[in-house]
This record gives C-alpha cells, sequence and structure tokens, in this order.
DNA sequence: CTGAAAGCGCTAACAT
DNA sequence: ATGTTAGCGCTTTCAG
C-alpha cells in the first residue's frame, strides 16, 4: 500500500542505493539526480520504513518507559521529561503503565526486550526488589530512576527519600508535633523505608521515640492513603501529625481525618511527598516534599543515550553506573500547622 | 550479542524454518524436536526479535496515541485506558504528548506513520483542525478521541461537549444565577467551542440573554484558567457563576476568584470539565461534568483492532466510521451555590 | 515432520 | 556519482 524505496528508485530512475542516499542527505549525489528522487518521493508520499531500517541498523529510536501508575501526577510529570529530553535525538517512548501490579512489570520488562527497544527506564518502585535477577543480567541498557535493585550496580537516579522523610519529620516536631504517626507504601515498594527511615531518623534527633513511630501501610493512592490513616488514627488517636508516603496518600489521609470528624490542620497536621502540581490546590494546600522530575528524566535519558552510543549495557563494566541522589526540599503549605493547644 | 533464531537452530541442530514453527505454537514438530528446540531457545535466553517479525508481518503490533498535555489528569486517565485494552492483544502503545503544540503533534503524525504503527489515536483536540488534509488521506487507521476533523469521516468517539456545557449553564441558572460567564481553551481547540455553544443553549432556555455571555479565553491549564477568570472579573466584575472549558481551567478561575478578594462558591460559583480524579479533592471540591475516559479508551482500541484486522484505513470503504457521542452527566460538588442575597 | 529458500524494506560496503 | 549486492532476523510457501 505505502510506497517503498524500491518505488521512488524505479520512478526517479536510479538505484535504491541512490534513494537512500539522497534521502538520509549521506554522500553525494549530482543535483539533477538528487532533484529527481526528491521528486519521486514526494510524488509518491514516500516515508521510510522504520522497522526496515530498525532491523538494518540494529536501533529502533525508541526508550522504553515502565511507570508504577500513570494515573498518579508524578508519573505524568516524569513521563513529559523523558519524552522531550527523548524527542530530540528522534527518540520515542514505549510507555508501559504497571499500574501498581508487580505481573505486569515483568511482562513489560519481557515486552521491551522483544521489542529491541534501545534502553529502558524503570520508574517502578517495586520492580527493583522482584526482578533483580533479570536486571543483574540485562539485555538492554537500564536505568533506575526513584527505585533500587539491592546488589545489583545500574546507573539509577533518584530523590533523597531519606532526607525527605527527616524533613518532613523536623518540620512536624519544628511545629510542636510530638505524636506523629507515618503511612507507607506497600513494602513491595522500595522507597517505602527509606522514606520511613528518614521521619525516624528526624524524631531521633529532636529526641522523640523513633521506635515508638506508630506506622500504617496500605497502596500508594488516594483511598490507600484513606485507609491507612483511619487505621492509624484507630491505632494511635492522639496522634497530631503525620508523614505521608506521597502526595495522594496524603490527601487521603486528609480525608480520613475529616471523616473522623477532625480538622487539617487544626487537629492533625499532614505532609505529603512529590509535590505533585495539584498538591497546591487541594483543601488545604499540602505541605510536601518536592523532588525535580525535570532532572530525573533528563538524567535518564542522557544516561540511556549514553549506553547507547556505547552500545554497551547500562551495568557495562567502565561504564558510568553513577547513583545519584537528587537533593529534595520542603514546601510548606496549608496542611500542616502547630498543634492545638500550642501558642502561636 | 543476543542470540537469533539461526542460533538456536544451529544448536538444536534444526532449521530455522523448524525454530519458528515450534517457538510460535503452529506446525506440529515431533515432540522430541520441539523438545531441543526449546531448551535450546531456553540455554540461550532467545528473545525473538519483534522488528524483524515486525517487517516480515506487516504488522507492529503497536499503536500511538497522541494527546494534548499529558500533565492534564485526564489525559493519564485515558492513556491507561487505552493501554488497558490494547495490552491483552499484546500491543503496546508509543505515547507521543503533544504538549500543547500543534507543530509538535504534525511531527508525532509522521513519526507514527515512519515507525509504521498499526494504528494511532489521536486525542488531541487541536489536532483535527489543523491536519485536515492529512487526515483525510491517512496512510493508516486512525481513530479520534475527543477531537474532530471538520469535513473527514474518521471513527471518532467524544463526549457530547454540548450536552455538557448546557448541564453547566443549567446548573448554574438552576441554582438562582443570572450574571453567567464562561472559560475556554484557545480557537485552536476543538471542543472549546462545542462546550460553548451548550452553555449558550442552557442560557436561552432558561430565557437569558446567551448572546451577552462574556467569555474569556487561555490556555486549557490551572494558569490560563487563573489569567481567563481574572479576566473576565475585569471585564464582568458582577458574574456570580462560571462554566469553565476543563477542571483545570476551573482550578485556576478559583484561585483567581480569590486572588480578586471573593469567595468560591459564596461570591462565585463554578463548574468545571471532566471530572478529573482530583477535583474532588480540590477546594472547594469541584463541581463539574463527567466524562467517561474508560469508555473512550476502549471503543478506540476496538476500532483500531477491527481496522488492523480488515488490514485497512480508518476510513475505508464499507468499514464503521462510526461517530459515537458518550453522554455526560453532572456531579454536583462544592464549588457551585445559590448566589448570595437568594434564600437558601 | 522438516528443510531450503525467498523476501519483508532498508543501508553500507564494495565495485565501477 | 551511482549501481550491485549482501545481509539485518524473522516467517512461510514449497519440496521432500
Amino acid at each position: 500500500m505505502t510506497s517503498t524505496i524500491a518505488d521512488v528508485a524505479a520512478r526517479a530512475g536510479v538505484s535504491t542505493a541512490t534513494v537512500s542516499r539522497v534521502l538520509s542527505g549521506v554522500g553525494g549525489a549530482r543535483p539533477a539526480t538528487r532533484e529527481r528522487v526528491v521528486e519521486a518521493a514526494r510524488m509518491l508520499g514516500y516515508r521510510p520504513s522504520g522497522v526496515a531500517r530498525s532491523l538494518k541498523l540494529r536501533t529502533t529510536r525508541t526508550y522504553g518507559l515502565i511507570v508504577t501508575d500513570i494515573e498518579n501526577p508524578f508519573f505524568p510529570e516524569l513521563v513529559r521529561a523523558v519524552e522531550d529530553a527523548a524527542r530530540g535525538d528522534g527518540y520515542a517512548i514505549l510507555l508501559c503503565n504497571a499500574a501498581d501490579d508487580p505481573d505486569r512489570e515483568g511482562a513489560y520488562l519481557d515486552l521491551l526486550v522483544d521489542r529491541r527497544v534501545d534502553g529502558v527506564i524503570i520508574a517502578a518502585s517495586s520492580l527493583g526488589g522482584r526482578h533483580r535477577e533479570w536486571l543483574a543480567a540485562a539485555p538492554l541498557p537500564v536505568v533506575l530512576v526513584n527505585c533500587s535493585a539491592p546488589g545489583v550496580r545500574l546507573p539509577s537516579i533518584a530523590s533523597d527519600n531519606v532526607a525527605g522523610g527527616r524533613l518532613a519529620a523536623e518540620h512536624l516536631v519544628s511545629l510542636g508535633h510530638r505524636r506523629i504517626g507515618a503511612l507507607t507504601a506497600p513494602p513491595r515498594n522500595a522507597d517505602g523505608p527509606d522514606r520511613l527511615r528518614g521521619v525516624r531518623a528526624g524524631l531521633e534527633a529532636a529526641g522523640l521515640d523513633a521506635a515508638a513511630l506508630p506506622v500504617a501501610s496500605d497502596e500508594a493512592g488516594v483511598a490507600g492513603g484513606e485507609r491507612a490513616m483511619r487505621e492509624l488514627l484507630a491505632a494511635a488517636p492522639d496522634t497530631t501529625g503525620v508523614a505521608a508516603y506521597n502526595d495522594l496518600m496524603a490527601i487521603g489521609a486528609m480525608r480520613a481525618v475529616r471523616a473522623d470528624g477532625r480538622l487539617v490542620p487544626r487537629d492533625v497536621s499532614v505532609v505529603g511527598f512529590d509535590d505533585v502540581d495539584l498538591a497546591a490546590f487541594v483543601d488545604p494546600p499540602l505541605t510536601t516534599i518536592a523532588q525535580s522530575t525535570a532532572d530525573m528524566g533528563r538524567w535518564a535519558v542522557a544516561r540511556l543515550k549514553e549506553a547507547v552510543s556505547r552500545n554497551g549495557n547500562g551495568a557495562t563494566p567502565g561504564g558510568s553506573t553513577a547513583e545519584v541522589i537528587l537533593p529534595v526540599h520542603l514546601v510548606v503549605r496549608g496542611s500542616t500547622a502547630r498543634p492545638v493547644g500550642l501558642a502561636g
């Protein structure tokens, strides 16, 4: 249906090699020839087949991007950053939404290999743990975003999760809170423990009993946050401050607090993590820990590009297997305040 | 680096044809042979090359999905629906984020053709208008989601935008509002006019002067909504109710109202469009028009699948060039109320 | 049941 | 400057 290079060649009265040269702009051609080729291609509406080219050139100019949950606004931001960075080099993105399903993550890994993408960016925090051996012997360049594979050396970029947790705790403490709780993601999630560790560190630094920190765990969405907060409130009803795993859980937590007849931040303060676009617009505006998705996306793509040009694996010996940790910062908004009973 | 079918064949002591048959499960093979092939493939960690297969089979098992702006939460919802529907058939999604840039949309159209995707779903409302002639002669199956190309018959699915606009207006009117305004997207956007038309229809039905409707237009994000509302408030300071193009603009509008020293919904009511997940969590919870992204995604993929199996173009004669319009409904939350001065 | 061989559409030596 | 040719890795007749 669509015309091939042979059609163009025939029409222009030249060989396919010439067409290829002219159209890809490498290797000279007599102006007259070039003219005829271009014209023939135009007439035929010729578009070179990327798949044929990929087979020949052994590069698909495509990256795979696996995300935990595209409906968590953090990921669209990352997707955008990745795509923006990739687009410049003519790369396209095969998007794989794990939808919080670990099996699906694994399936996508295979799919991406089969498709021979030039590299994959994994931003699925639960993936590192489960597919360790796969990652250790990955047949293509891999870079990890906000997730790590214990024991596997792969280029990775992540926010400073423990610093973030600590910032959250310190903020709460500095406000005067003493009965602090935390909401965390399911165990399969890799960042959860780090953020929690940070919270504990912050508590300890303030002389509080970190070991006694009440923690509730659930899925990392609004509904999960709501459930987790309900649970936390049941276990530790006198909690006045809460550090949530992410913004979505924080939003859910605020709902649970309200459903319990209390007010945010008057009765309980909550701080999120991510600083998603909409965090500023929820009720009340969310105090949270901001991370730089743009930097993550750019960096990840740069690493992949590097790996591709070396034509090596992400974990290639001699390659830069850097693991960068991005600084995070606290954004104070309306969901945190001094606990009642404390003078302003 | 990765092994090919020839490697497997050599190792199993059979021909590549046999390997192909065994591994793809078509055509019988003596159990012993099959065994040897499977074992060889396993040993070698053989993964068939999708690109070679695509070249031979003339299908990439990939759909392209062009969205206006992945950071607008409406689109991740759609992406999810599309991916869920496509995944079942082993299809992957090449995601193209136009990022509100019409040029970029066009570039992606070409990219998708070059990649020989099996079909493309266009959910970029500004695309239909600009690339009409391209769409009219699209070299591959196309389906339009929430956008239309005037004069081009292509399968399309969209929310009933005029009904939605009307619902919004009627809601405001029924609350007692008389000085109503509207916020719309830039002219390049195709749904804007329909929604606006609906708003006017609702006004007229209530005996109000639709022609006098104050309208401000800006980019379809939070910032755009904020600017547009500011403008509207300047032009029509006595406005008490506003219908926004989408939820993001509505959120921006609420900010502008507040910045102007007024309260939502006490001084001005605002209604959005989309019913994005987070609409329920903003301050105040947004009254909005809900549409079904899941249905859209499912339908779009089904049409593409159909077109692929017919191996025809989306607009193929005889093909179902259906244009479906999905019903929408009003979701009343906290951003709308009776205007002050009217008894409850 | 299995193998030989052609060919999908392109690029890159290698000739000429 | 241009043409010939050999594949890239797979599937699929067509023979045997």
